[in-house]
DNA sequence: CGTTTCAATATGTATATACATAATCGCTAT
DNA sequence: ATAGCGATTATGTATATACATATTGAAACG
């Protein structure tokens, strides 16, 4: 069946991941607002020819997920975004998109070694001089931008980062697999979206974005500072400054 | 058969449930360390006395959940920590706990409402001197203690925090369901376990723990200020200073 | 008219089965 | 001895089926 075939195409591989797959994208995209009642299973047992534990199978990863709400003789519903909790899990961001069942793509947008500016030296906190490298990367989750990266590297601190390139790894993974860390600073806030972010992220300027910056120190030293931006209509990242959550 | 009726008795109430929840109680409490193999499916399919699918239910999770690892050919085996990710997922504990297939329970050890003290105004960055609310409250995972958490209100922006005993309910759920918040900032550390934390947490003095702090502001009101200190043990919230994810 | 009961329905869980896939072990042939 | 090959094994995915459970809506009844 012609379905069967594009799920090769795109998805995961296997069928649930690729039901699973779609209906996330239908989700976060919008087009399923949340309330809207997703199809039953015995009705996308017949749209993916599939059996319906195959069907089953794929909306209980999407409940589990926090994605649907699913409920005996009535159906499964989707969810309105939960906000707190949800705030707090973004961190490996191909992780998240990944446990969303969608597929992960990473892009470097810039990237610039340089002499730290007073600017630089006030996000990383650096007391020298030295050089850093700074980076702007994009996120996808499926067709659409999913966060945007703005970091500074501390070039001192992790002197190999400056002969990488960071074309196929995020900065984000590479550092994790490198540079042992001994403390985190958070701050998560929102803010409108900007031109350029407005842009990166394929939204209006205006629209309200999750803001997450972090610093990160090795032994007393300032590793990186990073800036990762969200779109607030993404699920799992809600600029709600009202949680809804019950 | 007697395995299903104590399921029954403990688990989450269905069987995969049950096997997953044995499995990670295992894992967590360190009878199965890093590298263990646990049995084959065969294997549990003859002790618990249940198809193979329902075995592979449970162990499919635990591997999403990244408890373990399985390899084709060799069987499953029980994953080293995860870090960074790891760290930045706690924030609803039930919601973690659960997800490990573990029931949860939360317990209130002391209340205690009082004019702010210069320390609990330093805390909360307060500048008037009104009344707050102390909290200490501990949230299990199975039987261990998982997390331990010290928590101010300020009382001036909760009112009616002051009327609640959070003998059923933990502040953090209460306060998501009322209290608008536009600001949270987290701090991350690693720490030795004082007598007070090593007693609540049933580990021993010195050993390493996560603490995680976060104050929250509603509309430029600090609301509450919470310390949540976990075991280092414990698989998802590990102080591993050396990230070993690749 | 209100309440109770019952059947229909969608999800929740479990089973037996089947075949695919990847990794390993051991045998064979060079 | 060793490189290659095939058999074995454990997991990965999917199917058809069965029964449990919760909830809704409508029919039956007081």
């Amino acid at each position: 069946m012609s379905l069967i075939e594009t799920a090769a195409v795109e998805g995961g591989g296997s069928l649930h991941q690729r039901i699973l797959s779609d209906i996330s994208e239908k989700i976060l995209s919008g087009a399923w607002a949340p309330g809207h009642r997703i199809p039953f299973e015995h009705e996308l047992t017949a749209e993916y020819n599939c059996s319906r534990m195959t069907v089953n199978k794929a909306l209980s990863q999407l409940a589990k997920a926090g994605l649907i709400e699913r409920r005996r003789r009535s159906g499964s519903f989707v969810r309105r975004p939960q906000s707190q909790a949800a705030v707090l899990e973004i961190h490996d961001i191909r992780i998240e998109v990944e446990a969303l069942g969608l597929p992960y793509r990473y892009e470097r947008l810039a990237r610039l070694k340089r002499r730290s500016s007073a600017e630089d030296r006030a996000l990383l906190e650096l007391t020298g001089a030295g050089p850093v490298l700074a980076l702007e990367c994009l996120h996808f989750a499926g067709q659409r931008p999913f966060a945007h990266e703005q970091r500074l590297i501390n070039l001192t601190a992790v002197v190999e980062a400056g002969e990488e390139e960071f074309l196929d790894i995020a900065p984000g993974p590479w550092l994790i697999g490198r540079v042992p860390w001994s403390e985190a600073e958070h701050r998560i806030r929102a803010i409108a979206a900007d031109q350029h972010i407005a842009d990166a992220l394929d939204i209006e300027p205006g629209a309200p974005c999750l803001v997450v910056e972090r610093r990160t120190w090795s032994a007393e030293h300032p590793v990186t500072q990073v800036r990762f931006t969200y779109a607030a209509d993404s699920h799992t990242l809600v600029a709600r400054f009202r949680p809804s959550q019950g």
